[in-house]
DNA sequence: AACTTACTAGCA
DNA sequence: GCTAGTAAGTTC
């Protein structure tokens, strides 16, 4: 007798055995999608292995193959594996984040092609790959990586190799289309989650023997064929960390598939993620950067805590230093990049008289001011709502705006250059540096590649950089190097720690300024890239029970275990979000793996009744 | 996750 | 002894 195991999609971690009719056994595979009865109702399973012998009694049958051929080929199904026990997931979860929409609904998929031969063992085995060592690219001339891009690209195709490129929008890999089709002379594909017609495309890439993908963080799951080279464009960004589970980062799941498949990595940045820069000084990686040809521009740090008493003390979002400089630019018909970020208009509206803000009833964060629609709205639900005249608290004061955001330093200057074309940048899609003479942006503007600027003002950086989160200096240092390549005249940055190694490095053009200091204090204070977090969160409609069964978990938790430690019990932030209340646990440990081994070991413990448990790994 | 079963406090 | 409500267990 033949048995299938066979995970789903559910935060299970368990594979379900199920006798395979004697129909399929010629036909069957690991890594086949089938139909089941699983608590008496029609589910979607993948097969991960199979079994002469079962414990189980009362077995049920498999009720059908979904596809003629098995959906996944073993290197996808090993990804899989490994991505779970990376991050925490069940194994089922991990392979659904593989797949588009419809295929986790159950929907056929045509014309598959095997990437690699059929597989009946059990025990998967890990493919012996002698793929090369991967590379950091450190690029500080981003203009001219694309030439490298397909250079690589058309090695591998030499080859008879595929390609996926990975690009932090949809908006950059779809202009990188128009290029790399023209230079490379073949149809190339583009992959991201809700694509119109995804499923077509996922076929589609399925059925090639070699193709190039380019698409955003799922795109390193594209199923192409004999993958020979993946490539991450600006490596450092967080939009590569997916927020549902399995919390994968591209960049693992890349460094994952890049060895199994033995294919070439390249890890492209302008100022390389901590974790990349840390592996390359370990040696895991090797390394390559290449120089600027630009002349850099000239940083000119504003201390504002010397400025001139009564500039300080005016509020001025644009005091004289500042102004002067727009003005003479606007004089000699250059063209000014303000950048802040924060949009909107205030970033929230409190009562005159009690002093209480306006929040959103179901996430009870403070509701952001939109002046452009007159409207006040929810940053993390949907929610909206028109401003009242009115407090609703007091019923007797009126509403007062504080905060500043990229709408009212629009209106600010205006006021201040009436004779200037100013515009505000809020989609990519109509952004064009000939159509005003001052823009102003939030980060959105990094991923406009090549507009060159005569000067950049960077307003209210302070924010950022004093915010309780390990992270803050590395975000700054993100921000303004990547704020840097869009010019070459100057760069204008009012802060209090001009003394701070981000803006060292920044006047010095030494990188490893920043690099060598941040690593320092990351290992004085055992933050990563010296250790792993792992963030539990704890999730529920009743306040009172969501934080009681934090708090008993920190605990039980806390004195545990040598290798992992329990550091932190906090409200989540939001404490509220959508009608649930939220509590988090923060672990550190050495090893990811030692981390997810401990987590997935006390998750029954997790299993309060009312409560859902979830796991992210690698937090950002 | 979704569902079933076991258990406990409160009540007559 | 009964039931509602919830904690715990199971899914093949």
């Amino acid at each position: 007798m033949l048995y299938a195991k066979v995970v789903l999609g559910l935060p299970v971690d368990l594979a379900f055995d199920y006798s395979v009719p004697a129909d399929l056994h010629k036909t069957i595979s690991a890594g086949a999608r089938v139909l089941i009865n699983f608590r008496n109702k029609k589910s979607v399973g993948y097969v991960v292995g199979f079994t002469h012998k079962t414990e189980i009694k009362n077995i049920k049958a498999i009720l059908g193959l979904i596809d003629e051929k098995p959906l996944l080929g073993k290197n996808m199904l090993l990804v899989a594996r490994k991505l779970s026990e990376y991050y925490c997931s069940s194994y089922g979860e991990a392979i659904e984040a593989m797949l588009p929409e419809e295929v986790r609904r159950g929907k056929p998929v045509k014309n598959l092609i095997l990437g690699d031969a059929p597989q009946r063992d059990t025990l998967l085995t890990e493919p012996g790959t002698l793929g090369s060592v991967p590379v950091l690219l450190h690029d500080l001339e981003p203009c001219g990586r694309f030439d490298i891009y397909l250079e690589e690209i058309k090695k591998a195709q030499d080859n008879n190799k595929s390609a996926i490129v990975l690009f932090s929008g949809i908006f950059s890999a779809l202009k990188a289309k128009a290029i790399f089709e023209k230079v490379l002379g073949r149809e190339v594909h583009i992959s991201y989650r809700k694509q119109p017609g995804e499923l077509e495309s996922w076929e589609n890439i399925h059925t090639q023997d070699l193709c190039v993908v380019l698409g955003t963080r799922s795109a390193i799951f594209a199923p192409v064929n004999n993958l020979g080279l993946i490539i991450l464009d600006h490596e450092e960004d967080s939009v590569y960390k997916q927020e549902q589970v399995p919390h994968y980062h591209a960049r693992q799941a890349a460094l994952m598939r890049a060895e199994i498949e033995g294919a070439k990595l390249i890890l492209e940045s302008i100022s390389p993620s901590l974790e990349s820069y840390y592996l390359y000084q370990k040696n895991k990686i090797s390394y390559r950067v290449i120089p600027r040809k630009k002349i850099p521009p000239e940083v000119k740090l504003i201390d504002t805590k010397r400025m001139a008493y009564a500039e300080r003390k005016s509020k001025a979002i644009f005091f004289r230093t500042l102004s002067d400089a727009i003005f003479s630019i606007l004089n000699s018909k250059g063209k000014t990049l303000v950048f802040l970020n924060r949009k909107g208009f205030a970033t929230y509206a409190a009562c005159h008289n009690c002093g209480v803000a306006l929040k959103c009833p179901a996430c009870n964060i403070s509701l952001v001011y939109h002046f452009d629609q007159d409207i006040l709205r929810c940053h993390h639900c949907s929610f909206k709502m028109a401003p009242p005249k009115i407090c609703p608290n007091c019923n007797a004061g009126y509403i007062k705006y504080f905060g500043t955001g990229t709408a009212k330093i629009e209106s600010e200057l205006n006021r201040q250059f009436p004779q200037a074309r100013i515009k505000r940048v809020d989609a990519l899609e109509d952004f064009n540096i000939a159509s005003a003479d001052i823009f102003v942006s939030t980060s959105l503007i990094l991923k406009e590649e090549g507009c060159n600027f005569d000067l950049i003002c960077v307003l209210n950086i302070d924010n950022l950089l004093n915010r309780v989160d390990y992270m803050a200096a590395e975000k700054v240092f993100y921000l303004l190097s990547g704020l840097a390549a869009l010019t070459d005249k100057k760069i204008i940055i009012p802060t209090s720690f001009p003394g701070h190694h981000c803006f060292k490095a920044l006047l010095s053009g030494d990188h490893n300024i920043f690099y060598g200091q941040e690593l320092k204090y990351r290992k004085q204070l055992k933050f990563p890239p010296y250790k792993h977090m792992g963030l539990v969160k704890l999730r529920g409609k009743d306040l009172d029970k969501v934080k009681k069964a934090a708090q008993d978990l920190f605990a039980l938790l806390k004195e545990g275990d040598k290798v992992v430690k329990a550091l932190s019990l906090n409200p989540g932030q939001p404490e509220k979000l959508r009608g649930n209340f939220y509590w988090q646990i923060l672990f550190s440990a050495l090893s990811a793996r030692k981390l997810t081994k401990f987590l997935k070991m006390h998750i029954k413990e997790f299993r309060y009744s009312g409560i859902i448990v979830t796991v992210d790994l690698d937090p950002i």
